[in-house]
DNA sequence: CGCTTGACGAGACTATCGGTCTCGGTAACA
DNA sequence: TGTTACCGAGACCGATAGTCTCGTCAAGCG
């Protein structure tokens, strides 16, 4: 058997950099103006220029892909304010989890992207980090205000956590009601009455 | 032109009654063992020992089949609370709300047809209808609260209503925290600190 | 009783899509 | 200059939603 830790050094063709921005920037476009519809490996394909296989051989799944796609470009920086104070910490994550789902292109993107998720357990799972990151600053700021005295031992934060982005999804998902920074105000205030 | 109002009375076969409930449980039965993957019009055909033309006879789309299937056994009434109560009713509601999300088979197949809709637009606008009749359930209830002077000039009915759903929802599809009755008191309580 | 009508089960067929495989060509390095 | 591995292109496979057709069968009418 060869000695696997010290593979021979890399020979041959390598990999094209402009294939995968091309692939990534395709994606990304892709998913922000499908907003909803499904987005094809063949259509991203062409209109990157590239084979399929050019794609299979860099990641395992569409969904792979698509998820790069967002996570490469997107705001991947886990807003983690720390004013000092529970509610003004809270209000800024809410006011800046609302405002990033609203950008373009990263915003219907990720909207597209959960229906994909939704169809694809892969790609479900690869979402879970992504997504458990943001859990985590919520979590913080709470545990963190907990600790200060600004949050009484009746509150739960595993329910504070969930109501925060339950409501959030709910309105981002349905798209029926504002996500806009006074809503995000509000919504703050509401949880910590 | 004819007379569309009054048509020629029916004539030849009639619909199989036996047909009809056998898909819808059989489309029932698989939508709860499925429990998010997908369920194919072949597999209901097959289950219920009918022709896929006859499904298709009488239902415009899969999902329809699948809606049809949740809303004709599963708990159809919408609970409607009216105890006096702002607190209780909304306790009320959020305990039937999500004890009905734990039975089978109605909770995990509605986990599943959600995750349909979320593949097919058509699906997912006839659920509007369905889930609109739950939260105006929950809007009534804290309309009448209000009206007893039990919810402050400050609350907004809108965000309340969101954040009631968008914490069900949240956890019923990711299935990562409870939904038990203890849950839902300390959840009804939460809102109306 | 027999004819007309339309539903029935079965399954072939089309179109779409994720993913695999192969081909001739080409860039990087020794 | 030869070897290697990536490249675009597209044929191919399997699964699935939805359509179409076929021979059959049940309900009513004359």
């Amino acid at each position: 058997m060869h000695d696997s830790n010290e593979p021979r050094p890399h020979t041959g063709r390598r990999r094209n950099e402009a294939a995968r921005r091309a692939i990534l920037d395709a994606a990304l476009e892709l998913l922000a103006d499908a907003d909803g519809a499904p987005v094809s490996v063949e259509t991203i394909a062409r209109a990157a220029g590239v084979g399929k296989q050019t794609l299979y051989r860099w990641w395992p799944s569409k969904g792979a892909v698509l998820l790069d796609a967002l996570t490469d470009r997107a705001a991947q920086d886990v807003p983690a304010p720390d004013t000092g104070s529970l509610r003004e910490d809270l209000r800024a994550l809410a006011v800046a989890t609302f405002e990033a789902s609203r950008r373009r292109p990263s915003g219907p993107a990720l909207r597209t992207l959960v229906q994909e998720a939704a169809r694809d357990a892969h790609l479900a799972e690869l979402m879970r980090t992504f997504t458990q990151a943001r859990r985590d600053a919520v979590r913080a700021v709470l545990e963190r205000g907990r600790e200060r005295g600004e949050l009484g031992a009746d509150r739960d934060v595993d329910l504070l956590v969930d109501q925060f982005y339950g409501f959030f999804w709910y309105r981002f998902l349905l798209g029926h009601a504002p996500l806009d920074a006074d809503t995000a105000v509000r919504f703050a205030d509401a949880l910590l009455r």
